[in-house]
DNA sequence: AACAATAGTCAGGTACTCTGACTGTGTCCA
DNA sequence: TGGACACAGTCAGAGTACCTGACTATTGTT
């Protein structure tokens, strides 16, 4: 059996290039896999570049960046945030949402091949153990 | 809940960051994430360029290229292949043996945390779940 | 009002990764 | 057995990602 990490790695990654490659299907053709990270973590609400930058581990010049390109391309959206002047809302734009949809479809997808790999019941439960060991940094 | 992809690499990139962190604690400050990623992929005989180029999902020049670095700061070293003169077999150097006990270390660390934070045997069937989920691709 | 902290951007540089083109070696079969 | 094709790896060139350092504008704190 693999080290703990690679036995993280190697779904992680199936998912997300799985999930990128559907949303590549379906038209959305400049999104990059970086730009998906970021995107990924925009809260419902609008998140600061900052928030994004933490959650991501990247700088927020890297951040700010990435963003940029995503507003560029439609998908996202800043707006000033009201509550302080000097920060930035990024939030979902139409583009986006739209994007997000074929994403949860196609995740909805492998999480259903994954529940018929090792049965429903022990997905759940091992969903709710990585959720246990993520519970260290708030991301 | 996050999404799966997030609870799966949330405790990944926690584990990376702090293997390879301790790893340059030790002293070993030329080696890099992508550099890591490719070595930790090295098997026990020695590994082709290609193998580690699939293993790891990047192009053969990228892998290439990674192998090279290691192999100019002495972690790694080629040996022709002796089953087909157009490979070169990739092995662990003496330096990258001492990196692989460091990390190993740090690694059986982070996994005692974890045993702690769920429970020994929780954490042994995530494990064994993990497993099971990866092995749709042979890595 | 002065000072430190925070949100974000600009500039410059390195590392990573890709596509395309190429050399040399192995394999297969007509 | 000779030629076509496949495969291992490298070279060259270009784009993306990501970093450090320096800066502006705003906020909070005393």
């Amino acid at each position: 059996m693999f080290n703990v990490g690679l036995l993280l790695f190697i779904p992680y990654r199936e998912l997300e290039e799985r999930v990128l490659a559907a949303v590549t299907a379906a038209g959305f053709h400049d999104l990059t896999l970086a730009q998906a990270r970021v995107f990924q973590r925009i809260a419902a609400e609008g998140s600061r570049i900052t928030d994004l930058a933490a959650s991501t581990h990247v700088t927020k010049q890297t951040a700010s960046s990435l963003v940029r390109a995503l507003e560029t391309t439609g998908f996202v959206e800043r707006v000033p945030d009201p509550a302080d002047a000097r920060a930035t809302l990024v939030r979902v734009a139409e583009r986006g949402a739209a994007a997000v949809e074929v994403a949860a479809r196609e995740i909805r997808q492998i999480e259903d091949e994954w529940r018929g790999r090792i049965g429903a019941r022990r997905y759940e439960r091992l969903k709710r153990d990585l959720d246990a060991l993520s519970r260290v940094s708030p991301d």
